[in-house]
DNA sequence: GTGAGCCAGTGGTCCTACCACTTCACCGGC
DNA sequence: GCCGGTGAAGTGGTAGGACCACTGGCTCAC
């Protein structure tokens, strides 16, 4: 129940190395750098820019760790790809009016892991999904919401799916998602429902039906969903 | 037609920040810190580490880029997620065994690509398409493999469905994907029957065929993705 | 009790020095 | 002429110190 006083200066003042990992898209833009380039030494790149090399070196370290570019000790620092230099997802999640994006990529992600699970699933996966749900059950029964064992739940199909790339990828998106699961269970009667659809979940995955699991997965979700976007503003800031 | 030679030392001696990424991810399991707790103050993280302050930052600055923890100015460095403390996708792209998982994420996200393509597409998306499969067909009638619009042409679908959050997140994935662009391509009649498949493709989308734009790219890829794995060499490294 | 102001703690930035690795031109031996 | 060694210059890697800017709690005057 926060008071949305949005309105007088939320500052946040960027931190000068985010500044600089914008102008250095910039620049590869500008210049029209091209993958594998090399770009200026770092001492002339900090003079050009106005800035200490420790100021820029935080910059690189977060360009070289989100894989934009290449830094070889002695050699120099190269490009290795430019499209979406500066788009990092924990940017894009930030700015609202993204709801409706996320929810269509958890939608597409958590279906398939759903239904990857039901193939793979092991013995001990299922354990765990009991596990959380009977969490999610007892913390309901004492009157809380099972905010917990809502999200303990998702994380054991994950696990079961064994696919370590697409369960990295949704984690990304798990702080977005997590914002929508408290406000969707504080709806009357949803961490009811929402037992009964996880139970139907597991039903499915534990009995290998992968067709069913997906869309047990599927209508699940949308409800949720359709909670979510009913609060949900539409933007103020429309970009392309 | 690189020599593999991958057997002898690579030796890609890590900088000193990635070390310290990790080690700060250590430290929030061991000292199970939970989101929102803080750590020690700069100078006394470096000390204990036996580092200096600048690499300090360099770390913090990539952990804050990445979500993990947030850094505020004079208030101190504070824990936001937990789980995947570490898990760069980046890292885990780079180490080989991985490419059934990226094969599978891949197809998950282009195929529901492909359906919303279809549904959103305008008039100026599928000049796009046809954009890209004009430059792919030049260029394999010129004796080439036109590599340039078989990346470019699904770069099209992915802008023609109006997601930026899925859009993004392929782009993730977007290298580890080339690598096997390039494999796949090589194979004698690869090309022109790629060319056939994105025709097809792109003729559901435009039809807004969206079931049928979703088997049609899933198709495709599962043909390029045979290629792919039958070439593919079983890891060294096995991981849970 | 209350408010203003101070101050210690902590991150933010800069600077400088020096180390480690790469590259390449130069030079000698073959 | 060719090969290989060698050294210097260029470039990233790390350390450490100095000082600024912000936060939050404490003190003290009122």
């Amino acid at each position: 129940m926060t008071i949305d006083s949005s309105a007088l200066r939320p500052v946040d003042r960027s931190r000068l190395y985010e500044d600089l990992v914008d102008r250095l898209g910039e620049f590869v833009i500008r210049t029209n750098l091209a993958p594998g380039a090399r770009f200026p030494p770092e001492r002339e790149l900090a003079s050009r820019l106005g800035v200490s090399r420790s100021s820029l070196r935080q910059a690189l370290a977060v360009l070289e760790a989100q894989g934009f570019i290449e830094v070889r000790h002695g050699g120099g620092v190269f490009l290795r790809r430019s499209r979406g230099f500066g788009g990092v997802l924990h940017k894009l999640l930030e700015r609202r009016g993204r709801l409706p994006e996320v929810l269509e990529a958890r939608e597409t992600l958590e279906v398939r892991l759903a239904e990857l699970a039901a193939v793979r699933r092991t013995r001990a996966d299922v354990d765990a999904m009991r596990a959380a749900l009977r969490e999610m059950s007892a913390d309901i029964a004492a009157g809380g919401l099972g905010v917990d064992g809502d999200a303990a739940f998702p994380h054991a199909v994950h696990q079961a799916a064994k696919n370590k790339v697409l369960e990295h990828v949704i984690d990304g998106l798990a702080e977005a998602i997590h914002e929508t699961r408290v406000e969707s269970l504080s709806e009357p009667d949803r961490p009811v429902h929402s037992l009964t659809a996880h139970r139907k979940i597991l039903a499915e995955v534990e009995a290998k039906h992968s067709a069913a699991a997906a869309d047990a997965m599927r209508d699940h979700l949308r409800e949720v969903a359709d909670v979510a976007l009913l609060r949900w503003e539409p933007p103020v800031d429309a970009d392309s």
